[in-house]
DNA sequence: CATATGTAGATTTTT
DNA sequence: TCTACATATG
């Protein structure tokens, strides 16, 4: 029954996208170029799969980030209403951390296993190589944490690891013979500890399939269809789990993947695009179909034309011609800056010129840079300018310390065998349990094999130490014998109290200390909402409240997901590439096109890394609907040191004919340029417009002031008498400025301070003058 | 055991 | 520049 809704959808494609749509019998795949309205055939592809009779908990359909699942679930309810809420949509990990917890007891992992973070993940490796009495300058746990991720990436266990010639010798070289030690004690350590990492949220799935027939059987029946977004980004055991699933005597064989080689950018995580050449191969026999998404409806026919140029200088791709018809459009606009500092500001003066000229909002426009560190001074130029702006990226609001310090006694309320957790409350707040107390219990816990929260009930302690002990032992044991009846506020809000982590914070009357309990609180509201909220976690089974789903939810959150007043207002957009990723602006700067910076330093000396850099130089300037600005800097700050950089080969690969005429201009027009941007800033902070909407929490620990609230002056406003407001340190009065013209340095008496004297650079500080 | 202070070291991208 | 760790001191 054709409802008027179905015809419609249909009717809005074009022709290959409407057949990447209907044909949704057999292996499909689709090559979609950038701007070629992939998730518009993915949603719509899902829909008219629910519209010919599949039930929605029926189809599973794989992506990256939760923002994807989520945009893409919010448009098919668009077309099929409500159901689409049963549709098995979300990242690879969060579906297959949904499985594990059903099938858990398959693998002898309890339902409650945790989900290791990367900071655990290190912790945890750098534990062992200590118990290994191994030189942690030579063993270093992030490099050996990389090891053994790629290698589980591989379907490479243990096992296999330890005799594989290969993998050896490379670790003999780095002068780490012993990685496939520390690999077998981390996988058994996690294993002890009921906790699986993120690779093993797959890699744990894919054994599972393989080593018990009627799980996998369950599945196989279960999903009649399997979607996968940015297959370009999907490694080798993301792909085989895909297979077990899908292929099989007698399968229907249903399964679409939508791609673009040339936006793979997640090979250094083990991505690789042998899978798409692979997919027609294993799936050739099988009339698989491919359709090419080519035309961009995204971008001007500048914007296209430059992308198509620089990919071209990768070989290896598959061959597709983009094209759009959208006009010619405006031309490249290119910002060459002496220094960094000036990068910004030309940046946020050229952003300010635009928004006049092409009437753009903050909303319309993004600067995406290679590595997040180079976020800060375009901050600093947007607030003085009084450019509203928001910070993607960075530490998500679960990883801050003060949250991870809760969120471990809810761990080990949980599933009482996580050592990370352990080891991150035991002595937090300060109990007197130190280093020496740790190691007892840890000594004794391996001795007879114990976890470490039973060997700290047994272990020989001082008296003092007992009692600490016995303390931290009453509040889990309390908290897990309300664990059935007690919901996960109730929970959480009883530990916080118990542990006497609340408290702690509440003592702490320091600014820092401020914003910390206001986390913690807001953790506290967090899983409150959790549990009275309606949205229901999309699953085809009851919704679940407990505390165990929802740390293995939060888990998988990153920064962008946060929930908190999200996207609200009209801000430009700060954030990597990487996380630039499927959006689009009207206007887009990619900023610091330098050697070494972009591509970076770390890429540089291989092809395969240059390549890749390229996809992501190309990624970048295909996010542009109508404006593109490339900038670099020919020095700029980095760990403190001036470093002078090339400009990007990258630049030289964009047409001539293609760039804006004006860049010989510009340099001539510096002074002028410095003349209008400082009226700007001057009447900026005269007007007295706070800067809205940046996220307190970005990049500064805990502000003293209302970010919200918070109007830089100008740096010669800054005089000796003065009362000043600074974001982290709050209220001061200036004592004394020195230093030179362009290099004052002020000292400021901060009373909130326990050590109240600081000495700022005006050049970098931002300050509020009060009176 | 806790805290203060110093120094060395390291900085890509993220589920 | 920032952080993490080591050391010294209370």
């Amino acid at each position: 029954m054709p409802d008027p809704q179905t015809s419609s959808y249909l009717d809005s494609l074009n022709d290959v996208q409407r057949q990447a749509v209907t044909t949704i019998d057999g292996p499909v795949l689709v090559v979609a170029g950038p701007g070629s309205g992939k998730t518009r055939v993915l949603t719509y592809r899902i829909a008219h799969i629910i519209e010919q009779g599949t039930a929605p908990w029926e189809v599973l359909a794989l992506t990256f980030t939760n923002k994807a699942a989520r945009e893409m679930k919010e448009r098919i309810e668009t077309v099929v209403g409500k159901r689409a809420s049963y549709i098995w949509a979300g990242t690879f990990h969060s579906l297959f951390a949904r499985i594990l917890r059903v099938e858990a007891q398959h693998i002898g992992y309890p339902t409650n296993f945790t989900i290791y973070d990367t900071d655990d993940t290190k912790s945890l490796i750098g534990s062992i190589i200590r118990e290994f009495h191994l030189d942690k300058q030579v063993y270093q746990a992030n490099a050996i944490k990389n090891r053994i991720s790629s290698a589980k990436s591989s379907l490479i266990t243990p096992k296999l690891y330890e005799k594989n010639e290969e993998l050896l010798a490379q670790d003999k070289m780095a002068n780490m013979p012993l990685v496939y030690k520390i690999y077998a004690a981390y996988v058994a350590r996690c294993k002890q500890a009921g906790a699986m990492d993120f690779d093993d949220l797959l890699f744990r799935l894919y054994e599972l399939l393989q080593n018990h027939p009627e799980v996998v059987a369950k599945y196989r029946e279960k999903f009649k269809h399997v979607l996968v977004d940015e297959f370009q980004d999907t490694n080798t055991l993301q792909y085989a789990i895909i297979k077990r699933l899908v292929q099989y005597p007698n399968s229907p064989r249903n399964i679409c993947v939508v791609g673009d080689d040339a936006q793979s950018i997640y090979a250094f995580r083990g991505a690789t695009i042998q899978n798409i050449l692979d997919f027609e191969n294993d799936f050739g026999q099988h009339n698989i179909r491919v359709f090419k998404l080519e035309q961009n409806y995204r971008s001007t026919e500048n914007i296209v034309n430059t992308a198509n140029a620089v990919i071209s200088y990768n070989k290896r791709q598959i061959q597709k011609k983009i094209w759009s018809d959208k006009g010619t459009g405006d031309k490249i606009n290119i910002i060459k800056a002496v220094d960094d500092n000036e990068e910004g500001r030309r940046v946020a003066d050229t952003i300010l010129e635009q928004k006049n000229r092409y009437h753009l909002q903050n909303s319309d426009i993004a600067i995406l840079y290679r590595t997040n560190s180079q976020s800060r001074i375009f901050e600093e130029y947007l607030r003085r300018f009084n450019i509203a702006y928001r910070v993607y990226g960075g530490q998500s609001f679960y990883q801050r310390k003060e949250v991870k310090d809760l969120i471990a006694y809810l761990r080990m309320v949980v599933n009482p065998n996580d050592e990370e957790a352990f080891r991150r409350s035991i002595n937090h707040p300060k109990r007197g349990i130190g280093g020496t107390s740790v190691s007892k219990v840890t000594d004794l816990a391996r001795q007879q094999n114990i976890t470490l929260f039973e060997a700290l009930k047994h272990v020989a302690l001082p008296n003092r130490t007992r009692h600490a002990a016995d303390g931290y032992i009453h509040t889990i044991e309390q908290a897990q014998a309300k664990a059935d009846t007690a919901n996960a506020y109730e929970l959480a809000d009883a530990i916080a109290k118990g542990s006497g982590l609340t408290d702690m914070l509440r003592n702490d009357k320091s600014i820092e200390g401020m914003g910390r309990l206001e986390n913690h609180e807001a953790l506290l509201d967090g899983i409150k909402s959790f549990v009275e909220e309606d949205t229901l976690i999309d699953t085809d089974t009851l919704p679940d409240k407990s505390l165990a789903t929802y740390l293995q939810n939060i888990a998988l959150l990153t920064d962008f997901d946060s929930n908190e007043e999200n996207q609200t207002g009209d801000v430009v957009t700060l954030m990597s590439v990487h996380a630039a990723k499927g959006l689009e602006y009207k206007s887009v700067y990619v900023v610091g096109l330098e050697e070494k910076l972009f591509p970076s330093w770390m890429s540089m000396d291989s092809m395969e890394g240059l390549d890749e850099e390229r996809r992501l130089f190309y990624v970048a300037i295909t996010r542009a609907e109508f404006y593109l600005t490339l900038s670099y800097a020919n020095t700029r700050y980095r760990y403190g040191k001036m470093v002078m950089n090339e400009p990007s080969r990258f630049l030289s690969e964009v047409p001539a004919d293609a760039i804006e005429n004006t860049s010989s201009n510009r340099r001539s027009a510096d002074h002028e340029y410095d003349e209008v941007s400082r009226q700007r800033e001057q009447r900026a902070s005269v007007t007295g417009v706070a800067p809205r909407n940046r996220r307190g929490t970005a990049r500064f620990a805990a502000p003293k002031v209302d970010p919200a609230t918070f109007q830089p002056s100008p740096a010669e406003e800054v005089q000796t008498g003065r009362n000043v407001l600074h974001l982290k340190f709050g209220e001061g009065k200036v004592i004394d400025v020195d230093g030179g013209a362009d290099n004052r340095i002020a000292t400021i008496h901060f009373s909130e301070l326990p050590q109240p004297e600081k000495r700022i650079m005006l050049k970098f500080a931002k300050l509020q003058v009060l009176d």
